[in-house]
DNA sequence: TATGAATGAGGATTCATTCAT
DNA sequence: TATGAATGAATCCTCATTCAT
């Protein structure tokens, strides 16, 4: 029995590290849900661990409480948001093009994946949400960082080579960062949606034309 | 009844109505505090009522329930604040200085009233603070509309009268408004204020500008 | 109506204050009964609102958790003893009889208040029953104190009278009080109290008595 | 069976009792620790796990349940003692310096092993930590009852000798007991160990000198 | 035999809302 | 009309015990 027999073929069944990642994160998809749409108070971990089919105890063996929960997800998103994003820099394009390209893949990366840009709203309405543990603050803040930076260092670039005119690349950033987030972040809820009444990619296209016009020299 | 009628030209005791005209004011500053450093969650009736010096049933004569109140509040500073905005729209400037006085405006009494502004981020938020009541949504959806409508009717007379390229006037006032909420959003937040690092009235002044610049015809 | 009509007669109904006072003691009451039996750790407040006949979040507006709950009982009924314990000092009294006299009263006011003993283990429990909080500590360290100080006096006074014998009078105030409250925690067990088989008015005054010819100069 | 019987003189591997064996003291060893530290309520089976290097189900292989395990301890630590104590007594010298070898050997076994004593006052602490589990109260009761034994023994041939006046022996070994037990439960505890301010093994001396000039004849 | 993941009853605490006075 | 005591559902978290592997 040992040894023999189950050799070539795929292997039988997962591994107990397997399936307690699976767990981890069936857990995490849960709490994902339930997170972005009730909020980091509202949400209910018994629904959490409902909707997971596991035990209330059972979040407690991946995650030490709520908060952490919480920023386990947050973490999660950024990371793999902060990669993709710096990917999208392709260092042989215009910077007017880079920057482009960043808005297009920041748009389709959220068109795809829209509860996790919870995320950047997350740290602007520390008043709006009550009190943030400080590892969730920590967290969200390093990512904001790091995405900030990228543009930073776009702007910079096209500031060098002549493509915009002289401004402070991290004010700038900061901008277009802020007019991206904006705009998805109305998109996400019903009601901005309707008033503004116009569909995203164009908006979000239109909006950065207009601004890198107004960057020109 | 007793002490005899309105004799006289004796000036009249505040009466009744203004008195409690009075009560409700003081129970709205109160809340109005707890709700914008709290969020509406985590907002604790016991302190609105304790800081308003009224007992905790008292509120309950004044708004229906905590979402009530709530929306009192929001609804109270959304129409000073339209009131206000329209007003600072002068009919003999031109287009890009209308936006300009618009948006110092904006700026200027967000810095006299920063809390107030929470109203605009209530819609946007509405995935994060949770569920809010129907009137609470319905209130800021109308100062929103017409907040928007304000940026439209003189993003269209510029285009009219060539201030302005042909855009879609609705959704460049959507863009604007979009920007100018962001930046200030993320000035009410020590997190994201320490990340930027820059002060947000040169910040407010030179995004308008570049914006106005990428308008142009 | 008001004024008149009642005057001379007994008071009709208890004011706010006074039934807010028997309700705390209602609630200190049953938290006794439970807590005394079960202990601080297993103690159930669901048992002792049950038991008070109010509901669970009333015990919070009497007492802000547990601990300020099972302290209140604690100094309640340490400040009674201390009290009491000092008055029945009195000063014509021989010391040896003043001792005798303490003793008696001690054993008394046990007998007709057994629960309340366990204030006194529960300072010398500390690792038995695992964290106290602060405040429970401070609370009983000062009763303990202040009954020490209470024997430490009257033996001192018997030293220089000269009724005993040359000895260190807090030690000594630490024996009797070790004494009397070891024959007294281990009655308080059913199963201690069964191994001893002997009465404790009888045990009580033949140890103190014993002790008493043992410090004789 | 297996690797063919006792083969001649090497020496045999430990057996798997021995190892079984092991373990259970292991495990003992943590849970002395932490049931003494934190009290039987408050233990938490996870970190005795820990401590011993096991898992939690584990535990439930050589114990049946929490209150097994404190029983097992108690048993373990009061079979020692009591075999000592007996050993202690050595009956050519006098009844009084008899009871001073006790108190002396008393003293010493628990610096050395001052979590042990806890034994003793598990019994009549049953109030203050809560139902107890029958097999761990008879286990304490007849160690409780075996050394009481030994000093009523010796109390009781103190009376017939004529170095101790007529009294109960029983209830002065009681009266010892509770004096002995009483003074460490008091030192094993921080809060009343600062109150008294001395230190523990004049105080012991002290306080049996004294008892002894109490029962003279 | 050992493991450790899973369980789920249980317990402390909060707070919007009600209602007798 | 105002008060504030009372309510109790709701929620986070703990931990002894079980059991499939």
């Amino acid at each position: 029995m040992s040894g023999g027999a189950s050799a070539g073929g795929a292997p039988r069944r997962p591994r107990r590290a397997e399936k307690k990642a699976q767990q981890r994160q069936r857990i995490m998809e849960s709490a994902r849900l339930v997170f972005f749409r009730d909020g980091f108070m509202a949400a209910n971990l018994d629904e959490v661990a409902q909707r997971a089919g596991v035990a209330k105890g059972t979040l407690y063996r991946y995650f030490d409480n709520k908060a952490e929960l919480y920023v386990a997800i947050l973490a999660e998103n950024g990371d793999a948001f902060e990669h993709k994003m710096r990917e999208a820099v392709k260092s042989d394009e215009s910077a007017p093009d880079q920057l482009r390209t960043i808005s297009r893949f920041y748009l389709r990366h959220w068109l795809s994946n829209r509860e996790y840009f919870q995320i950047f709203w997350a740290l602007e309405n520390e008043s709006v949400i009550g009190e943030l543990p400080p590892s969730v603050v920590d967290q969200v803040k390093s990512l904001w960082d790091a995405c900030l930076r990228i543009l930073a260092d776009v702007l910079e670039g096209g500031i060098r080579d002549g493509s915009f005119a002289q401004h402070d690349p991290w004010e700038m950033a900061h901008v277009l960062w802020t007019l991206g987030n904006g705009l998805i972040q109305a998109e996400g809820s019903e009601i901005t949606r309707s008033l503004r009444g116009r569909d995203i990619e164009s908006m979000f296209r239109d909006s950065v034309e207009v601004f890198l016009r107004g960057l020109r020299p």
